[in-house]
DNA sequence: GCCCCTAAGTAGTCACTGTCAACAATGTAT
DNA sequence: ATACATTGTTGACAGTGACTACTTAGGGGC
């Protein structure tokens, strides 16, 4: 380079830095499209330099994916109260804090649920995708335990709660969960009715009458 | 060409073509990253003759994530069962075909929820989002006028429902509700906690006694 | 103190992409 | 028939991911 001689030829720990420059670029534009020459260039280093850290932009994403499961783990940890007066508190505590983590980060959520693309990185980040997951569970684990949660399936319910507050991170994030159309607050009546629906029989009564059980629900054949 | 004089230099319905041989792409692999060189390759077209029927590969997308948006109608419209035996009955019909139509379309169904990221194209292409969305917005509010859906906002539950339904899919996609974790229906269970939250108070009693009410819930502010 | 080894940079190249401009073939209106 | 708009074609351009070969900084063994 001609401005720059004194720039050491060892960058230090470019694989971080690296790592940093992309975490910016995806806060600012909103897609994850950025190409890996740019962020080389921002890190002011040669365009194959980052090849030394990681062996295809591939890999580069998923470590990003990662790190934004990891984050979203303990941003949720975080913003579990310390003492809940409910389950139900407790539970719109943390779906908020995930919507919100969503909105505030729609590249990086967006890229950590579409990594996949890139095939068996697949393994490890499902491994913390469902450390998150894992959360969920503990909650309603606790909640069957102290009885305010129906008896049922417990992975099903929290399939349910995450596919639920995920499907609506999506969508506020797509601009599709508009307020003229939808209210100005869908994320905390889709809760109501995920917590009444997983809310213990106890106050709520038998199951509606109309026959889901003979019936064969199987899905995933 | 070489080997290819007896093809005609006007194709007769270019744009149609390239739409279907995307679809068709869009079917083999699982990602929407497809070029639009290959696109026209396969059609057995020059490189550059799409450009004279999209403007660019953003309108291609998005034109793919309309007709998909359309297709997903038309599907819920006729899985919705003509005679049915309860609301329940309907909704998981519903749920169920859109669960499939995302399983079976992976990369359609990405590509619908991602084209956004082609900035204003959003327009047109949330019309036909919304399309889906009032096929459950009119069920709903036949379950309200007969009482057998809870009196509330009407845009919440079906926020919550097209949150649930888009959450599960899209995990569906990902192979994140793998089995050995989840169960083997997790659609179905988390349909169960989502209707038994729908439903009436008749049959389901008062709401959880966890203190909802008073309590101020708003997330978007 | 010296030498050499290697990790971590560099530049250069390749095939490929999206896009555009210039040109050719085809159908159509006058 | 002739001018024209449409819809193809070819060829170019800059920019990309990926690979290779070269160069350098810095540390450990002697």
């Amino acid at each position: 380079m001609q401005d720059a001689p004194n720039r050491p030829y060892h960058h230090g720990d470019l694989r971080r830095a690296v790592i940093e420059t992309a975490l910016d670029m995806l806060r600012e534009e909103k897609g994850w499209q950025f190409t890996l020459r740019e962020v080389a260039r921002r890190a002011g280093v040669s365009h194959a330099a980052p090849y030394k850290h990681f062996p295809d932009k591939a890999a580069l994403l998923a470590e990003l994916a990662m790190i934004g499961f990891d984050r979203l783990r303990e941003f949720l940890s975080a913003a579990k109260p310390t003492t809940p007066k409910s389950l139900r508190d407790e539970i719109t505590a943390i779906a908020r804090a995930y919507v919100a983590f969503g909105m505030d980060n729609p590249a990086l959520y967006r890229l950590m649920y579409s990594a996949e693309e890139g095939q068996a990185v697949g393994i490890h980040l499902n491994e913390r995708a469902l450390a998150v997951f894992d959360i969920l569970l503990e909650v309603l684990r606790r909640g069957q335990a102290a009885g305010s949660i129906r008896k049922r399936p417990i992975e099903g319910q929290a399939a349910a709660g995450w596919g639920l507050i995920h499907g609506m991170t999506m969508l506020a994030i797509d601009g599709l969960l508009v307020p003229e159309k939808v209210g100005s607050a869908p994320l905390d009546a889709a809760l109501s009715t995920l917590v009444e629906g997983l809310g213990s029989p106890a106050t709520l009564g038998a199951p509606a009458t109309t026959s889901v059980r003979g019936r064969k629900t199987k899905l995933s054949e």
